[in-house]
DNA sequence: CTTGATAATGTTACCGATAACATATAGGCA
DNA sequence: TGCCTATATGTTATCGGTAACATTATCAAG
């Protein structure tokens, strides 16, 4: 509706009776101006509805002002808690975060790194450890922080935040033999698109063997994101070929759900002829009925510390390169065992 | 690891003994260019492991190559759809997708768009048409396509791509009503945050009215997002205080499963004891037990409209500045009637 | 063998801000 | 008062591409 061209610094700093540079150094704090002066050129600015071109600002200074990310997929509590803790955390610095979903497709991830690169982000961050080589190279050669995060790389590229998967599959298969069972059950999907899915399966599965058990019951053929449909249906599919079958881990809550749900409608109860149990400590597994035995990552603690990993780094302070959090294993109704002391859980 | 400098254009340019120019035509595509100089300046930008860099290109060129969205809630699968749909309808006219949420906050709106406009996208979607003042100026002087989604805004800004929430909340109340209630309620959050849930709550009060029931057994104090445990503690109150109630609509799936179970928990039977509808179309209307009444809002084809809208825009192309989606219903076994023809549906 | 049209490449100027350095002004203290 | 330091402001050069225009190479047709 402005006549046509765009104001820029200059023709704020021609109103202001200023310097282009003042102009500058008044709309970004932290600098020495005069505060009659900032007043002044802010009055300016907004009389000409002016806003600084952050794309001239970047060029010029050599810092875009954001952290790029990789997520598998953008509807996902999970990594959405992520996301928003890492939001959060950059917030202070005036970092803001551009998202790139992945679709758990690691060749699709090295497209978005280098579309990211070409924007010259000042740190990565990446869920997940397992990468295209190339995708490894263009992370490496970034030359700004990159942060590897709910994983925990055998070779890290640089920065990690993240738990072992493997140990929170090995939690609930611990817990449901504690509830008395030996018939137990994997409900994923293709591991090589979903790693840490694999590395939950993994270890869940390494725990049934130690504990003496089989570790065949496995329905692991489906493309993530693995939800409540694919749950629903991976069940079907357990229980026709190992009818015995008494307790089911899946690789998330969603597929947990599905999958309960799916029992439930074949006449069984749960937890008293299958107990399942999920990952990923959704509202679902909280708000579902019965409620849903599941293991809490700590999504959003995983994003503010790869903010604070990032912060430190690009202001020069030594950092620790890697921070392993803990997981906590959440039982609930849906594995209760039949003289069960946990009932008020429901 | 290059010795220090990142390599430029120019760089590219000497080795493989072109001007800069050419090496700036030769990674674009459909610029004429021989095919054997694009390969020998390829060959000469990957040996020196160079990338364009888009701060500097966006800056020469006005055009920064990216559409910017904001979204109330960045965990919330039908705005994700939305998001998702937009991303695939730019895919093709290389338009990458920025995503900011405002925390169904105006306030925050505005500052995400000022925060926006520095990085001049070339097109700005926005979810729904309540904004404050200043952001309305920000966007009308922004000198961009500007699409509000996801509503029906009686003063549009500029191009408007949605559905009528307010049709979408009176077929719920004309569904309950055939299906045989007469003491109806409804659930929602602080419509002053959340104006689409508002609207729908409108929509359906209004229809109640027509019909002739009462339209006074509100729940709505609470923030959004209305999740899983607003919708449990709200239906709690709602109960408390007209226990007569046989059927409640909330402003969305994830409430509605939060009532639902809630009820059940407090040995109500859906859809005997209780009707429950909801609204979104999340698969967990499909896979809850009872499935969950809803309403599809197509959120995924908001996006591809939107995106479709602003290539057109783009490109000069004439357009409609408005489009218009419908809602569609879909019952299932949470609002079946006693006498239920439909409990196929489960 | 010209000529003319088209494709391929080169030249020049410039986008709008900021870094780095230079200078002016204000205020404190002997 | 005069000097010195700290703060406020101005000047100049420059970041790395691309638009717009100019030029040269290529090739078919007459």
């Amino acid at each position: 509706m402005s006549d046509h061209r765009k104001p820029t610094m200059a023709d704020v700093a021609r109103l202001a009776g200023v310097s282009p540079m003042t102009v500058s150094r008044a709309l970004k704090s932290g600098t020495s101006v005069t505060e009659a002066t900032r007043e002044r050129i802010r009055a300016a600015a907004d009389h000409l509805g002016y806003v600084v071109d952050i794309t001239a600002a970047s060029f010029s200074s050599g810092r875009s002002g954001f952290v790029a990310m990789t997520i598998p997929s953008i509807n996902n509590a999970n990594f959405a808690d992520t996301a928003r803790g890492l939001t959060e955390g950059l917030q202070d610095s005036g970092l803001e975060l551009l998202l790139g979903y992945t679709d758990y497709d690691i060749a699709e991830e090295e497209r978005l790194v280098e579309a990211f690169l070409r924007r010259r982000p000042e740190a990565i961050v990446v869920t997940g450890g397992a990468h295209t080589e190339r995708c490894r190279a263009l992370l490496s050669g970034a030359g700004v922080p990159v942060v590897e995060a709910w994983d925990l790389p055998a070779q890290p590229i640089d920065r990690v935040v993240g738990f072992s998967n493997a140990e929170a599959g090995a939690q609930i298969a611990r817990h449901l033999f504690e509830q008395g069972h030996h018939h137990i059950g994997f409900i994923g999907g293709n591991g090589a698109r979903d790693t840490r899915g694999a590395d939950r399966q993994r270890g869940f599965l390494n725990a049934l063997r130690v504990l003496g058990l089989s570790d065949a019951r496995v329905v692991t053929d489906l493309d993530p994101p693995i939800t409540m449909r694919e749950g629903a249906a991976a069940l079907a599919r357990l229980l026709d070929q190992w009818p015995d079958t008494t307790a089911v881990m899946c690789v998330s809550d969603l597929s947990a759900f599905g999958a309960m749900n799916a029992a439930i409608r074949r006449g069984m109860r749960v937890p008293e002829d299958l107990a399942v149990a999920g990952f990923g400590a959704y509202d679902l597994s909280e708000y579902a009925l019965p409620g849903i035995t599941t293991v809490d990552a700590q999504a959003h603690l995983i994003g503010v510390e790869a903010a604070r990993m990032i912060v430190d780094a690009l202001a020069g302070h030594p950092t620790h390169r890697t921070k392993i959090l803990d997981v906590e294993l959440m039982a609930r109704h849906s594995t209760a065992a039949r003289q069960s002391t946990i009932g008020e859980l429901q």
